[in-house]
DNA sequence: TTTACTGCAAACAATTTGCACTGCA
DNA sequence: TGCAGTGCAAATTGTTTGCAGTAAA
């Protein structure tokens, strides 16, 4: 990863080598994860670092929208690294817990209803359960 | 409210005075709550009324639908009393958290895309992000 | 009369914070 | 070299659970 993004990922923040490896971890993670498994794999990279070191640098990551928060499981907070900085939702697979990138599926105008009931809308978010295309043969035989 | 009602929204459990306070302080708020909001407003009608009893009791609310867990806020989990039994989603305003129904604006096939990605669709979740009515004039002051 | 529901308090777990120390810029 | 970032551990805080008593059905 490069040092000019390192660094606006924490938002211009000092990258030590300790975010380095949260930031890195986060990226190399294939569906969503809890702060608790991000801080298990930074420790592979760098041994001895931190719950709170986490804690601190997901919630700069957080805060330049390098990270996202996206649901919760089992009481702790969920985060995927979202690849795209464009407008998109989230695919989440019910069975394993994969998150992928998905198109906004509204049409322009789907908002209207929620404007004649008075509302300025300012965003929205749509999450769509599902089950993954390695989860969905299995799936269909469980559920 | 209604006996009837009230042990179905229990799902069929015995429905204590403890629990006609919970429930029906739940159907008396305006907007989304917390738990501990939704204590205190018990606590109101039945003074004592301890916090693990209105946490099983929301438990046993959410299970049959009567009330619905719309994310969080500052830590501890918003619920709202769903009106509908029918699909909608959800109007948040972010000025004042109250929250209203709203129909579900995905038109027919607007989850193609998921689809094409391999996914099996089983539900999806909306949330509409604004100010309502009565926060729109100062809202868009302020922002 | 049965046993689900309650209140209390202890147990838990996720997250935050204080503080002295370290190392990036 | 100054101060942001770190690690540790204690403190917070939302939520759950065990248990004996109470009351709904």
């Amino acid at each position: 990863m490069r040092e000019e993004e390192l660094t606006a990922a924490f938002g211009g923040g000092r990258v030590s080598a300790q975010r380095r490896a949260i930031a890195e971890c986060a990226c190399g993670m294939s569906s969503a994860f809890t702060i608790d498994e991000l801080a298990r794999a930074a420790a592979r990279t760098r041994p001895g670092i931190g719950v709170a070191t986490v804690y601190r640098a997901v919630a700069a990551l957080a805060a330049t929208g390098f990270l996202e928060a996206v649901g919760s499981r089992a009481g702790s907070t969920l985060y995927i690294r979202c690849a795209y900085d464009s407008h998109h939702h989230h695919l989440v697979c019910t069975s394993c817990g994969a998150v992928a990138e998905a198109a906004c599926p509204l049409a322009a105008g789907a908002l209207g209803g929620a404007e004649q009931a008075g509302y300025v809308v300012t965003s929205h978010e749509v999450t769509i359960y599902g089950l993954c295309p390695a989860c969905a043969p299995r799936g269909s035989e469980v559920a």
